[in-house]
DNA sequence: CTGAAAGCGCTTACAG
DNA sequence: CTGAAAGCGCTTACAG
């Protein structure tokens, strides 16, 4: 037991390399990193003098240092919209959090819905030369082609897009709009009014939505559109074009579970009662999807698979193995709630 | 005009570096290197080659050894407990948005409530010589002794304590929770109901609040506490506590707006009016309080501020300049709004 | 199991 | 305004 750590000053004023650890260890640069990466590779007599060693000098390994030499820089950049009221939050609270876990470092940036600063995110992770990078934004030319020449996994995740540069950890959002109509149908609703957001995912979900309805539904849809993302905010315009319709819908198709709270709320302000005079869906089940009064029914997807699933094809990639799958399907269940 | 940049493949299989832009451009690596950091000191000429050379190869910088080699990283690390329902969403949305337009990258870690990950998210930071950590976590010994020796500005935000280890950019939660209860006094009110969140933050506003209650309010104070953090989810247990009271309160005091929003849903399920039967404040004046139905009285802490605080003392700090106050304190003001 | 040494791709005084 | 060269702190064949 050596206590030496919290005392022992720094060497000199700047921090403590692997030559000061090798040099009070005894032993070369080279076994000192072999132990700070492998350490069953060394003999336990020197690696206890290494653990020594670097307890008293309070050596943290530079990884810059490391990631230049050793071209993997055990960083994946993780690009999504907003921090606020995303849809991927569930989704990108397990995968930071598996990616930590993991010894990885996570480099996030917020995209919004702006393609330059897309662009300038990915450049900036290719400048840090992560070794992934996970996207849920909408592919461009530029991305696309720089994407392409850089040895970095590109992995999107929440879809499943014909042709992945890299590879694709999502589901289906048509199929995900088709079971949303089927249940409708199944409920026997008959006056759907379906809320879209602005982005490709939700235009999908869309398309399978009214293809579904239009094959097996009774009545007619009604639909608004709002910009991405699906907010809560939304609601109490929507709510409002609802209104003024001539006859109420039975029940609002939301792109989000924030949206459908919103609706919820609009709703039973306005005296109605949910979901006997108007029933509400949501998307992605979100943590408040299970606690809102009513609770709301939503399409679950499996975020914590996602972030696995991804972790599994970085280790892969970065372990020079072959990709498995371009696509790995985690598809997504309609959970029915109180709401609909 | 040179459209070769889509066209020429590298070189070779790998990515171009500064050498091959300098031979390319006929010139050193070190005008390269100026031209890429500094372009006015290069003259125009000079410049003009460099550019096509660069678009030419599709040349991305090696961050990773342009931080070894400067000793400068250009990283921040952002430390936060959740990505999800967070009461500091607004402010790291605005940090992380401007750290990115200034050409930094963001190192996001959560750090839950557990000091170990805590304390592996510092350690990881430190690995990758970040510039400064942004930090809203309790300070341990540890990470006091870690981040104490390492040159990395250390940047404790959403709060002020007495002894800054780097600087403070926040606000004075004791202030904040007297500011609640003045105007709580101011409205009237006499039987406020405090939930309080374990944190430490949370405990101030908690010291604040009582301290001016007991001085100026009329009438008793009950409490219930909650999990860091305050969550929707929470108000259901929280309501169900206050519905056993002998006298209902005639206002809820919550620890976010996410909280507040619950037991609105709650109290309105229930049959109750909000405010007239029962009011309800929360705090941090996240999007969603001015857009709930009542609308939410809250506490606004400006996040932008804080960002824009942060980033600007990180400035210096790689400037070499002198830090000009260990303590910035952007305040808070209570906005009120329909629900109290 | 361990060491000597080359090399990763930049930056930056220093000199001109 | 520009170049030659040392150095940042690691990793990793290669050899033993």
């Amino acid at each position: 037991m050596n206590t030496s750590a919290t005392t022992d000053p720094p060497p000199n004023g700047k921090a403590a390399t692997l030559d000061d650890v090798a040099a009070r260890a005894g032993v070369s640069t080279a076994t000192v990193s072999r132990f700070v990466n492998n350490p069953s590779v060394v003999a336990e007599g020197t690696a206890a003098r290494i653990r020594e060693a670097i307890a008293a000098t309070g050596y943290i390994p530079n990884l810059l240092a490391g990631g230049l030499a050793s071209s993997r820089s055990k960083m994946v950049a993780v690009l999504i919209p907003y921090l606020i009221d995303s849809i991927f939050n569930d989704t990108m609270q397990a995968m930071v959090e598996e990616l930590s876990a993991a010894g990885t470092t996570v480099m996030l940036g917020l995209t919004g819905v702006s393609e330059s600063r897309t662009e300038d995110l990915i450049r900036a992770a290719l400048s840090r030369r992560v070794d992934a990078i996970i996207f849920t934004g909408p592919m461009t030319p530029q991305v696309e082609q720089m994407v392409q020449r850089s040895p970095a996994l590109f992995i999107q995740v929440w879809e499943l897009p014909d042709n992945p540069i890299g590879i694709a950890v999502g589901f289906s959002h048509r199929d995900a709009g088709r079971d949303i109509a089927q249940f409708i149908v199944s409920r026997g609703y008959r006056r759907p009014h379906l809320v879209t957001a602005e982005g490709a995912r939700a235009q999908m979900r869309r398309a399978g939505f009214v293809e579904q309805w239009q094959a097996t539904g009774k009545g007619a849809l009604s639909e608004s559109s709002v910009e991405v993302p699906s907010r809560f905010g939304h609601a109490r315009r929507i709510f409002a074009e609802i209104r003024r319709m001539p006859e109420l819908p039975d029940v609002v198709v939301c792109g989000s579970d924030q949206l459908a709270q919103g609706m919820i709320v609009e709703a039973i302000t306005s005296g109605l009662r949910v979901p006997d005079d108007i029933a509400v869906i949501g998307f992605g089940n979100s943590t408040i999807a299970g606690e809102m009064r009513p609770t709301i029914t939503s399409v679950e997807v499996d975020g914590s698979r996602i972030a696995r699933e991804a972790i599994a094809a970085i280790r892969r990639h970065s372990a020079q193995e072959p990709l498995r799958d371009r696509w790995i399907d985690v598809g997504c269940r309609l959970i029915a709630r109180e709401s609909a």
